[in-house]
DNA sequence: TATTAGTCTATAAAAACAGTAGGGTTTTAT
DNA sequence: ATAAAACCCTACTGTTTTTATAGACTAATA
C-alpha cells in the first residue's frame, strides 16, 4: 500500500493537472479541495518542486503549478518521486533494490513470481500519466 | 512493499511446500535455512496455523507442515492471511477497503488507474500458488 | 519421566509515518 | 516604500507499525 504521503501527492498532482495552464494554484485551495492537511501538503509540494515536476510563484497571486504538460509525467515517476517502492519485495525493486540474504535470485521462486507482478504493475503505471488523474465528469 | 512479516511468511511457506509430504519440519530448520529470526518465525507460523493453512505436531519429531497440497494455496491468499492489502490505495482494496473523503469513485481518475493496477496484480497472484515458491534447481 | 518442540502472553526497542509549530523569506500590489 | 500574501524551511512531536525478545507453559514422544 502506498503511504498517505504518496497518496496525497498523487491527488495534489491530479488537481494541478486539471488546472494546468491556468496559472499558480494556492496550497490552501488544493488542501481544501483534496482534503489534505495544509501543513503536510506544504512539505509534499515542496518536495515535488525540488524534484522538478512542480514550480511555484511566491507572493500575491502565487502558488504551485506543473512545469510540464500533465501527459509528460507518468504515474510510475510520480510515485517514485515522493513515495517509494512499487515492487512488493526489495529483491525485485528497480529503485529500492536489496539482495536477499537467504536465497539466490536465479533459483528463488518468490523472486520470479514477484518479478512478474512488478512488471505487470509497471506496464500500467508507466503508460498512465497525470492526465489520467484528472477527474472525469 | 510487503511487510517483513509477510515476506518471511512467504519464504516459510515456500520452504514447507518443498518439504510437503515429508512430515513435520522444525521451526529451527526453517529459521536457519530461510534466515528468519526464530522467535519472530514462531509467531508467524502460529498465525498461519490459526488461519488454517498449516498444522503442527508437538513433541519429538514434531514441527509444522502444510495441510493441503501446495498447489491448493494461491499467493494472493497467502499474502492476505498474514499480510495485508495488495492494492496500492485503500479505495480499491478488496479486503481493506476505505472510502476516500475527497472524491467520488465514479469520477476519480486515481481510483480508475489503481483499480487496473490491482486487477493486473491479482490476476497474477491468484494464478500462482505455493508450488511456484519452491526454489528451482 | 526426561526431553523435545510447539503455545501463549506480555513486553519493548526501533523505525516509519503523519502531522504540527512557528518563524523566515520572497514577491507583488498599492 | 511597505504591507500583505504566499511559499520556504527547520525542527519537533506524538502515534502507530514493525520487528522482534523473554520466559513460562503445555503437549507429545521415546
Amino acid at each position: 500500500m502506498l503511504s498517505k504521503k504518496t497518496q496525497y501527492a498523487l491527488k495534489a498532482l491530479g488537481y494541478l493537472a486539471s488546472k494546468y495552464g491556468e496559472g499558480p494554484v494556492l496550497i490552501s485551495e488544493i488542501s481544501t479541495k483534496k482534503k489534505i492537511p495544509i501543513k503536510f501538503l506544504e512539505t509534499i509540494l515542496l518536495e515535488l518542486k525540488q524534484s522538478g515536476v512542480l514550480d511555484s510563484k511566491k507572493g500575491k497571486g502565487g502558488g504551485y503549478f506543473l512545469i510540464n504538460h500533465p501527459k509528460k509525467t507518468t504515474l510510475a515517476k510520480a510515485i517514485r518521486l515522493v513515495g517509494g517502492p512499487i515492487a512488493l519485495i526489495p529483491c525485485v525493486s528497480l529503485n529500492f533494490y536489496e539482495k536477499c540474504k537467504d536465497c539466490d535470485e536465479a533459483t528463488c521462486g518468490l523472486n520470479k513470481a514477484m518479478l512478474q507482478t512488478r512488471d505487470a504493475t509497471l506496464k500500467i503505471l508507466e503508460k498512465k500519466t497525470l492526465v489520467e488523474l484528472m477527474d472525469t465528469e
